[in-house]
DNA sequence: AATGAATGAGCGTTCATTCAT
DNA sequence: GATGAATGAACGCTCATTCAT
């Protein structure tokens, strides 16, 4: 699959299947989420990454169309797998709360273990980038259909509540663990990230209101 | 207060109270945050700017010290001035429900009329960014502080669960009310924004947990 | 003279004899030369001119053309008016030993009582500068006639050989004078300057040469 | 020695020897000399410099630093090559009268034959000049150094006086040769610069005094 | 006369991209 | 394929000069 993205890319439409090759594209990817992340994208230049892969400037434009294509491929592969990591992790337990968990925690794991992936895929999400917009788009809906399935699968065990807005719930859950990962990111503590997972979904589970109330003001 | 830090980009601090050097530099201002919005701040030229705000390039370096500055001031003032209502806002309301009810409300409504100011707020605060740092720290501190005094009067008055990690509780507000925000931003439509204030509430409070549901499974 | 000469650049030909209008000339033309001192004439701006002047920016042109005319005016009327002390302080003396010493004390003496017109004199004489060409040359003629009248004078009194051409002498004087105020310039002890005016003065008469020696190799 | 200099410019360290880089490290410095007489250092542009030596802008930037490390270059290779020059000079000859007639006769025709460094030299040398102030104190220690020794010879030949104040001898003769050449460069006519030397010589050891006459005044 | 806010031309510098080797 | 020197468009910023008040 990367080699069949990767040919697209030659001036000259050889096949690449070499591994050497392949080395190089990935080392220059690897390169330029570090430089990304360390510099921010507009800051990071050519030639930064360049040096941080090992190549020659003119090298990146062997494997990239330009600048914006490597964060164009970024989210395509990178991101992409991490989240297709997520479907398959959620696919291996059974009832929605098991789901729930293992998602959120999978999510957590996998940014904590690639926090480059993680300042580049925080920083591009919340900025309008005309390249990636697409990228992105498919993304979240990967996510949101696997959050989807989850609370319908949760409301038909009786776990969740039918009376849900759906979309809502989902930018809920979400955005709760963006917050929770941008939180991490911006902190100088280097705290274990994925033990967020239970706690998050009890608060999503159970809200932080108290059962005991009569919640009768909630419907006056 | 605007007039007081205006002063101070003026070469000779001279007391500047004449409506009309304000208003440039509210316009400026005004100016910026429209083309950060639809530019990004470094796709933005000083140019484009300038000629939003009907002045020459030169001029916008009388009423600030640089590029940077601009976008140090757009927090500053402009997102401070909108947390700063939600304060007042929580204040006008005695119990915790209503007060987070009303956080959150003012908060939608407030990122709804001012579309630019939470589109750059959004790239901002999702960025490292060396200059605007301290100020958006400051913010969130702001931000935080509302939400954990919510949290504690809700504790006392019932409403809430005493067995909550309230660092977890504040990012888990936040995170979801942002990416409310968030994805009102990227969408095409423009539905109402503030409407999502009361079944977000319900959603912290209440969670998608079926109450019904024994929830045992939890802590087994 | 001062009076006369400032006229002109009144745009509308007012004339200007007030004490007071005077005054303000002088101060920024004193300012000017001070910030030229220490910035150089490309380096310092009018503001900074201003500021020291305690004018306004704007002020500045109503009693000059352009910023170098600001220099034109240091030459035709700072380093003029130095130039013919040196006219009287020769001409008070008699024999040409002594006015050549009267003339570099003088010298000496007045560039060390203005230094910052000693720097911009130094500075300006040494480089191409289309619009006081002129002034520099006229002042230049003006010190190299001194030179020449004791030079004459001194070969008619019997003081100064016949043997001479004329315009290398008149090099060799100036320019030993004037290196030796730029070492003073440039050094960061605060010797005196004008002590050097006898020293000097034997040098050019006597030369470094022992008279003892048989000079017949010069002729060999 | 030109080879080593010239790399430390390079984004990445590489041995650059072939002549054809080399040739552009010097196209640029020598019409960066020639841009810079002409107009200054402040008036030259880089694109004047670009233009003159038929490079782009941008590649004046791979070879040095900033504009004025073109300055701060000049000084380190080309002046003091020239100076060099002077030492080599003045050792090929023996008695203390010969090496002061070459070290002049040098460096006339080393500033006659490259006239645009002359421009440069004599107006860098006459301002404060931040970043090259090292440069200019060490050439002008080399050249005094020369002068130095061979006073000092001339003092034990018997050729000259032994009651000179060795730094004012310094200043004295550098002072007169910087004055000569500073005329040549701003007369109209060309005319041959370095047969100055030897009437220079004789000025410096016989002075302007008539031997005949009773010096006594002097120290009367 | 005096002010100083406003102007905008102009410059140094950067860096994505190209292409000869 | 790989290189990296060369390019030149583009941008942030400065500052001499103007002019309405």
């Amino acid at each position: 699959m990367n080699t069949h993205s990767l040919r697209i890319f030659h001036r000259r439409p050889t096949i690449v299947t070499k591994a050497k090759s392949n080395d190089k594209y990935e080392r220059i990817l690897e390169a330029a989420i570090k430089v990304f992340a360390e510099q921010g994208f507009h800051q990071a230049t050519i030639s930064q990454i360049a040096r941080e892969a090992g190549v020659a400037d003119g090298t990146i434009y062997l494997y990239f169309k330009n600048k914006d294509d490597i964060m164009v491929r970024f989210f395509d592969q990178r991101t992409k797998r991490a989240f297709s990591r997520f479907r398959v992790a959620v696919d291996r337990v059974g009832n929605a709360r098991d789901k729930l968990t293992v998602l959120i925690r999978t999510h957590l794991e996998e940014f904590q273990l690639n926090r480059d992936m993680a300042v580049v895929y925080q920083a591009e999400t919340h900025r309008n980038n005309r390249s990636c917009e697409q990228q992105i788009r498919d993304m979240s809906k990967m996510y949101l259909d696997i959050v989807s399935e989850i609370v319908e699968q949760g409301q038909q065990e009786g776990l969740m509540r039918k009376d849900l807005y759906l979309g809502l719930v989902k930018r809920f859950i979400i955005g709760a663990v963006d917050e929770v990962i941008n939180t991490w990111l911006h902190s100088n503590t280097d705290y274990d990230l994925s033990s967020m997972a239970e706690p998050l979904v009890d608060l999503f589970l159970r809200g932080v209101g108290n059962p005991e109330e009569d919640e009768g003001d909630k419907d006056a």
